[in-house]
DNA sequence: CGAGCAGTTGATTTTTATCAAGTAGCGTGG
DNA sequence: CCACGCTACTTGATAAAAATCAACTGCTCG
């Protein structure tokens, strides 16, 4: 049930496999040295939800009772302008938590792009728990500071690329955060829309298409179909994606 | 020496004051119950930092040696394009961590806006301490939790706000973590320079300075002098923020 | 087969950046 | 104390990037 996917920073050694005792799914540790008996207290505070595409999690403004543990499928969240405009501040993925970083109440709202499976948490329950085991702590503690220094990426992507830097930027960026990417190298999985994509590099979806048939024209991508497309010079789309053009 | 600065949504009553040991400066806990005990491990393994304005802290790319938490004055953290383009991520004021978000290496630079004083540790020393003091660890991952709230704000602000609706923001947010705001309801201090402000909000300088020209004009905000405005209308300056013009 | 939706492409507008020319404040040195 | 020059800031004119508006394509699903 619970997977806690190892961030990207781990060599794959350091991955340390469990089983979940209440629903089986298998859980990773994350880098730090947790292991099945630290997870288990976990499990048995937590009850499995299933979502179908579209449907949401959480929803901004409410009282954040939960905590969530992607098990399988991936999940946007965002946030809203009183008008409409919205920003997605994360796509998440299976091993990924959503509502670490929340107070009283959510501060962004939460759907599956994808059907998905998730464990949910108690905050109360959580909080009891994570006293009990500081290993677990430590490890959400790893996970938040890794979270804070891909905002900050995310901030510098926002605030100062030009879009065809955001678009080659994400490019690279979500097939190492995607668990189902491809096993082909240099193949990435798309499964948000246009729309998605523009909400979260702050673009429109004309502006998402003509950069990706620009990036299409000079030869550095394939589109394979809408949802799927290789990457054929990743050493451009690198440069690219760092302003050195 | 530590200030743990209460964090923006305490009610002030829970405040608890501590004095530090080695430095006489004053501590606050954070929400969760901290108390003198706790910090006075920290206080043991830290030494006391002096930097001048402008002084580097941390520079992006350099090995994560120390973490560090502000006495006094203030800093900014902010991540560079190879051409030179700079997105500040954060200014942070006395009771603030920096460099709780680096893995190996430092992923951001970090310097004095004003003369500062700071707590450094190192980080080995830091991650022994924690594991001893579960009160401090959930304190820091309580922290890194507001931090990453802060960050999905940011990113709400630089992915689709308007310059107006930035610069509002801003002058809305700023005292509400500044802890030398003056005493003074609605008026702003502004220890950065338009240059450190626009790279802050994604703008350039001459789009800040245009902007709070025209606030000024329809009155909702008052130039005092370069660093301290006060917010004449505070509702008109919350709609804009929000877009609601 | 056709409706509807996601995506693409083109023309135009808007916003903000860029380039350029001031102005104001401040510290320094005469 | 004042003139000088520096720097930060402001203001204006123009350019560029991306948004908006609009038309069209192609795919999927009933």
């Amino acid at each position: 049930m619970l997977e806690l996917r190892s961030l990207p920073t781990d060599c794959a050694k350091r991955r340390q496999e469990s089983v979940c005792s209440a629903c089986g799914a298998r859980a990773f540790s994350v880098c730090s040295s947790l292991d099945s008996s630290d997870l288990a207290g976990l499990d048995a505070i937590a009850e499995r939800v299933t979502l179908k595409a579209g449907e949401a999690l959480i929803r901004e403004g409410d009282p954040a009772v939960h905590l969530f543990n992607i098990t399988s499928g991936s999940v946007r969240i965002y946030k809203l302008l009183p008008d409409g405009r919205r920003q997605i501040t994360g796509f998440l993925f299976a091993g990924d938590f959503v509502g670490l970083a929340t107070g009283q109440d959510y501060a962004f709202s939460g759907e599956a792009i994808e059907d998905a499976t998730l464990c949910r948490f108690r905050k109360t329950d959580y909080r009891a728990l994570i006293r009990e085991r500081p290993l677990l702590e430590e490890a959400l503690l790893d996970r938040a500071t890794h979270e804070l220094a891909a905002a900050q990426n995310q901030m510098l992507l926002l605030g100062r690329k030009t879009a065809q830097e955001r678009i080659a930027s994400f490019l690279l960026d979500l097939p190492t955060r995607d668990p189902l990417r491809p096993s082909t190298e240099d193949q990435v999985r798309l499964p948000m829309t246009r729309s998605e994509i523009a909400d979260y590099l702050g673009l429109t979806i004309e502006t998402v298409s003509r950069v990706l048939t620009k990036l299409k024209t000079t030869g550095v991508i394939r589109l394979l179909s809408l949802n799927e497309l290789r990457i054929e010079q990743p050493d451009r789309l690198r440069d690219i994606a760092e302003g050195e053009v």
